[in-house]
DNA sequence: GCTAATCATTAGCCATGCTAAGTATGCAAA
DNA sequence: TTTGCATACTTAGCATGGCTAATGATTAGC
């Protein structure tokens, strides 16, 4: 065993990192409850508000759910009032989704909420260690952007 | 503004991991399916298998689920033949919950495709990125376990 | 203009979360 | 001891969210 802090290994790593970022969803999760709407309804709703209006396709494959799923949970954003269904005028199969302001007002309330979680999760750290999360953020996002080509 | 590669703000390096925890764990999922059992069961009857035998509470508990929705999901593990669950002579309102051959196998195959699927992600990395990403763990882990007290 | 492909929805299945209520057992105090 | 409360699990019933198959409406291509 070469070094005091000894290496870890590609599977410790692995297995330790999967773990973690379970548990770290897990606890931050716990504040989405406050929006009052599922988590596949907040979810969809969140691209709806950061990423434009779109089409039901392309909410669903966001979202990595087929169609008819995703034509449910439209449905009830609709008759929440969280979202507007409108046709596409260019393409009359198509709709047109979009947030109404009170869709765009819960998920900035959302998102305050899991941020405040967040930071009071991580102000206990030094600015090394924030330093060390952001890296590896980064490299997290690198190899999970990679496998797609 | 001080660094040529400028601090991340805590909010950016929480919302940041916090995004890519979601999508490491979606892409380390889809190995699960070949488990040929729901993502709950998969998840308890891992528990059953490292965790020892244990009672429906313990269980539930250690799930973060309520008792009745244990109960029906150790049920279809029952039905599956993947734990037992025997009387507990000591108080028989308990009952013991223990992984049968079947379970432990298929859980140790499902693992094992994780660690595969992770090692595939992570042998891109060089070995100091891989150090940064156990560090990264170890920090979460930590803050994590700090939250109960 | 037919035919095939595409977009969305409907219908119906299963899994998984919950609460409320029921059953069986254990424990403790009158 | 018995009465009554507490505990462990199950049952019943509801909501959400995944899926496939099938339908309807519209567009695109030959």
């Amino acid at each position: 065993m070469p070094s005091k802090l000894r290496e870890l290994s590609l599977e410790e790593v692995g297995m330790s990192l999967h773990s973690n970022a379970i548990h770290l969803l897990r606890d931050v999760r716990t504040e989405d409850s406050a929006m009052g709407i599922g988590p596949a309804q907040a979810s969809a709703l969140s691209v709806v508000v950061f990423g434009g209006p779109l089409s039901l396709n392309e909410l669903a494959e966001a979202e990595q759910v087929r169609p008819p799923t995703m034509s449910r949970i439209v449905e009830a954003l609709v008759r929440e009032g969280l979202v507007r269904r409108e046709a596409n005028r260019d393409d009359r199969r198509s709709i047109i989704i979009s947030s109404t302001d009170k869709g765009t007002k819960i998920i900035h309330e959302g998102r305050s909420r899991r941020e405040k979680r967040l930071i009071k999760l991580l102000s206990q750290l030094d600015a090394d260690e924030i330093r060390c999360l952001g890296r590896a953020s980064r490299i997290l996002s690198r190899i999970l952007v990679a496998k797609h080509s």
